[in-house]
DNA sequence: GAATGTATGTTAGAGCTCTAATGCATGCAA
DNA sequence: TTGCATGCATTAGAGCTCTAACATACATTC
C-alpha cells in the first residue's frame, strides 16, 4: 500500500484552499470585467510602468508566453499601450491607459476587499505563521523540481 | 491608500506555494506522461469504479466539462473506458483499463514521494495546524462569494 | 571584428478552466 | 397524463497555462 488518503495530503488542503481564494478573486474581479490574471498584471504595471513583458511575467509568477496572451486581451480592450524602447528596439515598454488604471482600481478594490475578509479570520499570530508555513511549503516543493 | 502590499496579502502566499505545488507535481507525473488533473481523475476513478463524470467532476473540484475535457483525452489515450449505465441511459459509467491502472500507479509513486517530502518538511503538530489554516482559509473564502 | 552569451519577444501546439446554453433521461407531483 | 424538477452529458466560446522552438537585439569576451 504506497498510496496516500486525500485527507492527510497537505496538497489536497492547499489546493483547496486556492480554488476558493480563486473563485473569490474571480467574482471581486468581475464588476471591473477583468480575469484574476489581468487584474495581477494591472496592479504590477501602476507600480512599475514601462516594464517589459518579460520583467512582469516573473512579477507575477507565470512564463513569457502566458503574459504574452493576457498583455494582448489587455491591450484590445485599451487597457494597456506598448511602446518600443528608445535603445532596446526589441524590449516595448508596458503601461497603464487612464482607463486601465481606473479599471485596476476598481478591481482592486474588490480584490483587497477578500484579502482583508481573509486576514481578518486569524490572529496576527496566526496570520504569520500561515504565512510562514506556506513559504516553508514553497521551499520544499521548489527543491523537489 | 486602499491598496495592500503583495507580502502582506495572504493570496499572495498562497498561490505562491500552490504554484510550487503544481509545479513539483507536474514533473512527478512526467514519467506517466499524464498532467495532474489527469492524475487526479485516474487516482480517483481507481477508488470508484464505473462513476459518472459529473460526480468525478465534484470529487475533483472542477465543472463537469472540464472533467469532459479531461476524460476525452484519457480516452484518446485508452486508459479508461466509458459505457452507459444500465437503467439510466443518460449516464455513462467510467472506468480504468489495464493500462490506465498501470499509469495510474507510477503516477501515484511520484505523487506520494511528493507529498511525503511536503510532509517532512513539517512537525506533526505545525502539520496539522496547517491544514487548519488552510481550511479556515477555504471556508472564509468560500462564504466571501 | 567575430563568437558567445544573455535577455526579450513571438508563434505554435496541447491542455485545463470557466460560464452559458442545449438536449436528454428519470422521477415526482398535480 | 402532463408538467416540473433534477441530474447527466455535451457543445460553444473565451481565456489562462505550459513547453518547445525560433528570431532579434544587446553585451561581453576573445
Amino acid at each position: 500500500m504506497t498510496s496516500m488518503a486525500p485527507e492527510e495530503r497537505i496538497g489536497s488542503h492547499l489546493k483547496r484552499a486556492e480554488q476558493a481564494l480563486l473563485a473569490a478573486k474571480n467574482a471581486a474581479c468581475k464588476p471591473a470585467a477583468v480575469t484574476v490574471p489581468q487584474y495581477a498584471a494591472l496592479l504590477w504595471l501602476a507600480e512599475k510602468p514601462g516594464i517589459s513583458a518579460a520583467a512582469l511575467a516573473r512579477l507575477c509568477g507565470v512564463t513569457p508566453p502566458t503574459m504574452n496572451t493576457v498583455l494582448k486581451n489587455l491591450q484590445e480592450r485599451g487597457l494597456i499601450e506598448r511602446t518600443p524602447h528608445e535603445w532596446h528596439r526589441n524590449v516595448l515598454e508596458t503601461r497603464l491607459t487612464d482607463e486601465g488604471r481606473t479599471v485596476m482600481e476598481l478591481a482592486d478594490s474588490g480584490a483587497v476587499r477578500v484579502e482583508r475578509a481573509l486576514a481578518a479570520a486569524f490572529t496576527g499570530e496566526e496570520r504569520e505563521l500561515l504565512i510562514e508555513l506556506l513559504g516553508r511549503c514553497a521551499e520544499v516543493l521548489d527543491a523537489q523540481r
